[in-house]
DNA sequence: AATACATTTAACAATTAGGTTAAATGTTAA
DNA sequence: TTAACATTTAACCTAATTGTTAAATGTATT
């Protein structure tokens, strides 16, 4: 919801690395914690860091609960790095 | 050096405000220390996190250390932002 | 050489982050 | 409603981050 979220969220490699994942298509929970070597309660919280960054969302269905990548919030940081480099950008 | 040590330098506000000051020129750590309510030691050890994430640049003149903007690797940034979008970028 | 100034580094305290296991919640199916 | 499954939340531990003060380093000035 804010440059601080969206960068605190990035600054994780695995955060970054379920955000790869989901670029592929949506996944439910246990799709992506079967991709890691940590638990699912570890992969859970770091779903709620990337949700609260409203760099993904969620939606159950049945059982699952299914993840899928957000990317507007990233818009954002674009920006904010363009206007670092020297707002050279064209309007 | 990696994308890893550029997004964690880029995860605190005050080293975001440090960029964001070095954009308009280049600056000694005493001046950018006058402009945060942080002690020198603290400025000082966030400084070596954005000069070791090659965000920034030092040279000493004199009794004075300068810092400047280094925008370079922010490219990689905007490199794995474009691509996580869908790579719909111009080759 | 002694002092002063600018900045960093060391040592420490407080907070935050990320991992684990165990318990709780929500859903489906018997 | 009980059992099983998917996922999250709670409680706890350790490691990393950020801040502080005090000491160290590097440079200039006298």
């Amino acid at each position: 919801m804010s440059l601080q979220n969206t960068l605190r969220a990035l600054s994780d490699p695995i955060r970054r690395e379920i955000l790869g994942m989901l670029k592929n298509g949506r996944m439910s929970a246990g799709d992506i914690v079967a991709q890691f070597e940590v638990t699912g309660a570890s992969i859970s919280r770091h779903l709620s860091v990337l949700r609260e960054a409203d760099l993904i969302r969620d939606s159950r269905e049945g059982k699952f609960i299914f993840y899928e990548l957000n990317t507007s919030v990233l818009e954002d940081i674009m920006l904010w790095i363009t206007n670092l480099k020297g707002e050279k950008e064209n309007d």
